[in-house]
DNA sequence: AATGAATGAGTCTTCATTCAT
DNA sequence: GATGAATGAAGACTCATTCAT
């Protein structure tokens, strides 16, 4: 069985590379993936199935909704900061234009899934007073952004992010409500 | 002289389909650029040097540095509302391992200048008590990697992000100092 | 423009030597056809274009219809002599599962022409006696056949036939009526 | 040993076809032949050894020779109709530029087998009266021809063929002598 | 200056053939 | 003997780049 697990490759990537990178002839690739839009979604399944994993599990933790968001968005932080590629790829796929309608709703279905449990905690924080009031969608939106941001920008000027590391907890200050 | 102005072009397109969109034959582009590669290059310039105008002007505008502040990003975040392909193809350009480096020089020294802009702010907003403390390079960077998050999220889910577009309030709220 | 007229080229054949019988780069061929399949459709066409002149001309020629058709029937031989490759290239279009339907359809049209003219003169002959009676439509079959074959038998064991070339007459034969 | 009686393939099959059919693995078949091209020899040898049997007998059958002439021919006829599949493969054999030597030879040796029983039959009904004078080979040609192009319409246009389905005495009368 | 015909290297994909098990 | 995984050489097609006009 062919391993790609671990081979970083891009759908601008020839399949002559992907077949180097696979230590694999060009030929094989295709007694296992129909074609080389195959390949990336195979590719793309693994990194997501793996990145949902757990997921759900954070609404049934113990600790407040607050402490619980804060752990959410750590979690992620640290995931994008040790696996920037993963996003990186992510985000290379969803601006090819040539990309094909499954692969986009495979990674939307993927972000969704995060999505609506981080909508969850905002609400319940809330409601314990936790979390400023107003649109969770809208701050959940300036928390992913947020987020995707950062991996992007700690990729192609890694240097500079490195360099200012930001706390977790100045992002965690979109939800700081008014204090008296 | 070849006008590329309102041609938004991305490098995955074939050189036929710049040469169609600028009503140029396929021969003529290469009177004018070495190859692709610098046709992409040019495109950037102009949008770049367009986007820098006016830039360094914020800092010597009336108001106080945290009004100030709110205005250089609400301005940035319009900026992507409305041009957000721009930003999408720098995105793309910087994301593609083929891009050569000087085009990577040229949108850093853009997003350089930015920064610098929004620092001094920051650093000014700390000085009145506008802003909180803490390295204001963490706080730009976090902020910056809002915007262009923003903007990738509002190109390929645009529907979400339209439907819960979020205020700048709430990413301002990054600066929010603790209050009393 | 490409000049094909010449060529005698099967759709077995890679386009590579297409190209190169041509006279030609692979890549052009592209500019002037959309694919394999487009250029043997245009060699296809000439060919049966130019058959197919003169074909209904023949039922308004002077002379008896058995005349006419020993007229018609001799011509078709002395064409099949002369350039057996053309039938040898129907041919394999046809006995290839992988030529088109339209293509198909392209030859099958020629071949019905040449039908209805035979067809005519057989039921004209019949009528003055100088054909046998019976289906005309059997006869007929008969004669193609006999055409195609031998013209299928010149290219492979084309020795034999040039050494004990079949009159005309012979074929002819099977039209006769019974004498008293 | 592989059984590859019942396979009815093509020189445009792939080997997994061709394996796959005689259940057989892909590498099991290069035990047995040395390529793909050996396959279609030995294949052929089959049909075409079978096909030979009891042509001999013909000459020692009772009956005038007009008489085994028609025996002969229909025999042809029938056999054409029943398994019109083994000539198209022939025909497309023999038209395939690349059908190596020895595989034409070896159905020339078939044709020629049958072709001399033939000859041998039309001297001796010349010599009865019950075949037209004429060089044999001319005659014996022409209705080789009208066999193999009968069965090759019948393949790409059996509608027509079995519409119209011609008795084996319009193709006899070819033979038939002047009468009185 | 301008065109678009022409080129050829490169891409994805297939398939006959080989080889480790 | 038997398997099917693996290979590599084509093949059709695309496209950045050049060149005659």
């Amino acid at each position: 069985m062919i391993h790609i697990d671990q081979v970083l490759l891009f759908p601008g990537s020839s399949l002559a590379d992907v077949a180097a990178e696979a230590k694999v002839s060009q030929g094989l690739a295709y007694r296992y993936f129909a074609n080389k839009e195959a390949i990336f979604h195979a590719l793309f399944e693994q990194v997501v199935q793996t990145s949902l994993v757990g997921m759900s599990r954070i609404l049934e933790m113990p600790g407040t909704p607050g402490e619980r968001l804060d752990f959410l968005i750590s979690g992620a932080w640290e995931g994008r900061r040790e696996h920037p590629e993963f996003y990186q790829l992510m985000y290379q796929v969803l601006s090819d234009e040539a990309t094909p309608d499954n692969l986009r709703e495979l990674i939307g279905r993927q972000g969704q899934a995060y999505q609506d449990v981080m909508r969850q905690l905002i609400v319940e924080g809330q409601a314990t007073g936790e979390v400023v009031g107003g649109d969770p969608d809208q701050m959940m939106i300036v928390v992913l952004a947020c987020l995707d941001g950062l991996s992007r920008l700690a990729l192609w000027d890694s240097e500079r992010v490195k360099k200012h590391f930001p706390e977790t907890e100045i992002i965690l200050r979109i939800f700081k409500p008014d204090q008296k």
